[in-house]
DNA sequence: TTGTATGCGTTATCAA
DNA sequence: TTGATAACGCATACAA
């Protein structure tokens, strides 16, 4: 069996509570007892069990990260942003995915909360229901949002519309018209302000031009995937509604197959028709012609959103940037 | 406060215990009891608090995954293989990064071991000391190990040797003799089995053909990276020895790097220089040209290594497949 | 079929 | 400066 406080106590000649103090760095205790004590633990190898901690102080040491996929392009940025910060040992991150089952988000917040009982919480791009949300800040539990926002909670969030907008002025300065949006899906309550800020950002970019919105050139796509990319450019090409230009929101990757599959079956980029990708993952300078697009600053808000739990862990006011501006980067496609 | 296994017992007038024997599913209470207490469950919404439970059973409901980065590539295709497995909730995915610390690998471990006690660990290209695995099975924590192998750990590897055969096997078949190789660092020993393993397969392939190894063909790199590639592609057209094709053991982001650069200083590829890839990742089919490279099953690798893992938790032998053959798969670039 | 008693490893409160 | 005692939420051996 491992060793334990008392087994140390034992050793010692002192009480637990004794040990207990110095190993959390109690400046109560006596220089000499502390070195007794100190000099056994490394002789006994004695590590605290977090578990038996955490029991006594109604919550364990755990930053929960909660994301649809962990193997998503902006997961994986924000779990690099998040593990650029030093996090102390004794903290412990753990992952829930909900696997794009939306139904399930609430249930697992839930099941997070009471269960788990977490420090703070990281929600990428997703937010449980109302009720869920109260009962975290009744038991004093944070959630910090990225990519999404509700009443009490910190959020770490990118101006989308700003970013859309930015795109498609840039499209109808380079004097494209007929400019087609491929979307997440907009209908889809949960998670979706993203999607629905860029489409807005889409529109008024194409109203302040005077130009008329054309459902037609809307084509939706439900998974960020490069092969959603290649069916929306079967769309593109079969659509009668014409497209000189393609404002790919729904993300780089999917830009990417409709730059490959708009090649594959003839069509000329940017010539024929400019796209513009969302994100600026490696991907879009890797690949020929490679991708105008907005760039995310994806890293940054992973180190933000970890540094809002760790000051929250620490009682701290979190004092830095939340809100990051995209900002187009433009290459050969557009 | 939330609702403890106590409050139902008071509500429903039973002791604790009764209550916790349903929770556990045990059949020998009464039915008419039984469906008292899961009514007053439903009501009182109680759960289960996974901290006392793992406190008196001396061990927490984790699977820890350690790995260096999750932001790597070879990760995060290891960790979608993990969550297309179908974990019970009350099982948790603890994530641990190294932050490619070497030295301190070994600490990560016992910290895991002792103050987390998961019920296994998944370890992805990592390996502690010898002592610290004889700890692991003295405490009856298992490991399973991504490619690499210790005693008495299971491990999930692929044949690298015969990976890299496959593919400096199929360039000299092309015509090509004065094969480089893009390696990591050869002489890095911990978490090096790989590298050693497809440098070996590529030396096999040359001398079975009769072709004789010469050092300045040998690139060191030490990322895994774009950039990598990047500066190897200088070296290449920089060194004396000359190069008609490369095989780029150290991964398709390093062989995208090694492409691009190629091409910006008007090397054609693959008229003047062959690239051959290692891993297989989305990258690979959407670079100009696309990537001749070696197909890893890096998916499957993470779904064996989850299943293997959920098996010792649940007492069964695993027998499924292990040890996974590469496949070279053909595109443009070589 | 249900209850009693005990303990898991740690910390908090209060007393000495 | 240290110790005694109780408590956190749950599970288990054993008794009834």
């Amino acid at each position: 069996m491992a060793v334990t406080i008392k087994d140390i106590a034992k050793h010692v000649g002192v009480t637990p509570t004794t040990v207990s103090m110095v190993v959390r760095g109690d400046t109560r205790i006596s220089t000499a007892t502390r070195e007794k004590i100190q000099q056994a633990i490394k002789e006994m190898k004695y590590r605290p069990n977090y578990i038996g901690r955490s029991l006594v102080r109604g919550r364990s040491n755990v930053i929960a990260v909660v994301s649809g996929f962990f193997s998503s392009m902006f997961s994986v940025e924000i779990m690099k942003g998040i593990e650029s910060k030093l996090i102390p040992v004794e903290i412990k991150l753990n992952q829930y995915a909900t696997r794009g089952m939306k139904e399930r988000v609430s249930e697992l917040f839930r099941e997070i909360l009471y269960s788990v009982r977490p420090q703070s919480v990281i929600s990428i791009s997703l937010k449980p229901e109302d009720d869920v949300l109260m009962e975290f800040q009744k038991e004093g539990v944070k959630i910090i949002m990225i990519e999404e926002s509700a009443g009490n909670c910190q959020s770490v969030k990118v101006d989308n519309e700003k970013g859309a907008f930015s795109a498609v002025d840039y499209l109808i300065k380079k004097g494209r018209s007929k400019i087609g949006i491929v979307s997440g899906k907009l209908e889809d309550g949960t998670g979706a302000a993203a999607v629905l800020e860029r489409f807005n950002g889409y529109r008024s970019a194409l109203s302040m031009h005077g130009i008329s919105y054309d459902p037609k050139r809307l084509i939706e796509t439900a998974n960020f995937s490069f092969e959603d990319g290649i069916e929306s450019a079967h769309k593109i090409k079969k659509w009668d509604a014409g497209f000189d230009a393609v404002f790919c929101a729904a993300g780089d990757m999917t830009a990417a197959g409709v730059i490959r599959e708009l090649q594959e079956t003839g069509t000329k980029v940017p010539d024929d028709i400019a796209v513009v990708g969302y994100d600026d993952i490696i991907i879009a300078s890797v690949i020929k012609p490679s991708l105008t697009t907005v760039h995310q600053p994806i890293f940054e808000m992973g180190y933000t959103a970890i540094n809002m739990a760790l000051d929250h862990i620490n009682k701290k006011e979190y004092t830095g940037p939340a809100v990051f501006t995209p900002k187009l980067v433009i290459r050969e496609s557009a």
